[in-house]
DNA sequence: TTTCCAATAT
DNA sequence: AATATTGGAA
């Protein structure tokens, strides 16, 4: 970066290696466009003739590199990134920023989170602690405690989970570490309305058959009760099952 | 203003 | 099928 509109300038760091030159200040819009050139040199599509020639082309004050018309921004996102690559920050998978070339353009790669075995556990956590009426993404984020995660991303698990709808994907065996179960109505006050929203997700089900295949007989006649407990609220808090054709 | 959440998109 | 995004409502 420079404060300096000087082609020359901006040659002679080509020539060095650099990218691109961009003049100060730098604006909004130009950072959104960097990252494409990332992409292009991690593809190694750079010709070594654009660096040194494509030049003193004015361009959103974008020096050195022409990108109008060849790159552009494609804001399709495209197929789900191979879930190959992953790092792990804390306990949350995420893929590095995926980029793909296709017809001579850059376009972004979907990343989204794998909902983990560990993952899950830990929303089913808090969902169990918050309790039936009490269970909103917001809250279930803060207690699961990992970083990266977002609360739109929860709120669309819960949303899966709410409706039955999710399993863990592909070959990964579940496991709680606590049993989230949603507690009777013990409110003596007897003001414990049906909530219309923060209802509690409704996969404890599966997960006690899963839980009972190796239970003991004790901790089984435990789950028997749980899931009786469950069914009762089902029947009488749970909002009715949506049909879908 | 912020967050929810069902519907819908990818 | 799983996750992300949208957009009206709370």
């Amino acid at each position: 970066m420079s404060v300096e509109d000087n082609a020359f300038l901006a040659m002679e760091a080509l020539e060095i290696g650099a990218l691109l030159c961009i003049e100060k200040p730098v604006t909004l819009d130009m950072l959104k466009c960097l990252w494409q050139h990332v992409a292009r040199e991690k593809k190694g599509i750079y010709k070594e003739k654009e660096r040194r020639m494509g030049t003193i082309e004015e361009n959103n004050n974008m020096r050195g590199i022409e990108f109008r018309g060849e790159i552009e921004e494609e804001h399709n996102i495209i197929g789900s990134g191979n879930m190959k690559d992953k790092i792990h920050e804390g306990k949350k998978k995420i893929s590095e920023p995926k980029y793909q070339i296709v017809n001579n353009k850059v376009k972004r790669k979907l990343v989204h989170t794998e909902w983990t075995q560990e993952l899950h556990g830990k929303f089913m956590d808090a969902v169990g602690q918050l309790g039936e009426g009490m269970c909103f993404p917001k809250e279930i984020l803060k207690l699961m405690k990992v970083p990266g995660l977002t609360r739109v991303q929860v709120a669309s698990h819960l949303q899966k989970c709410r409706n039955n709808n999710w399993q863990l994907p592909e070959g990964q065996k579940y496991q709680q570490n606590n049993v989230p179960v949603a507690s009777l109505d013990t409110d003596p006050s007897g003001q414990n309305k049906p909530r219309r929203f923060g209802s509690m997700p409704r996969l404890m089900k599966n997960s006690f058959i899963l839980h009972q295949e190796k239970a003991s007989e004790v901790s089984k006649s435990h789950f028997e009760k749980e899931i009786s407990n469950y069914v009762r609220h089902e029947t009488t808090t749970m909002a009715p099952i949506k049909n879908s054709h």
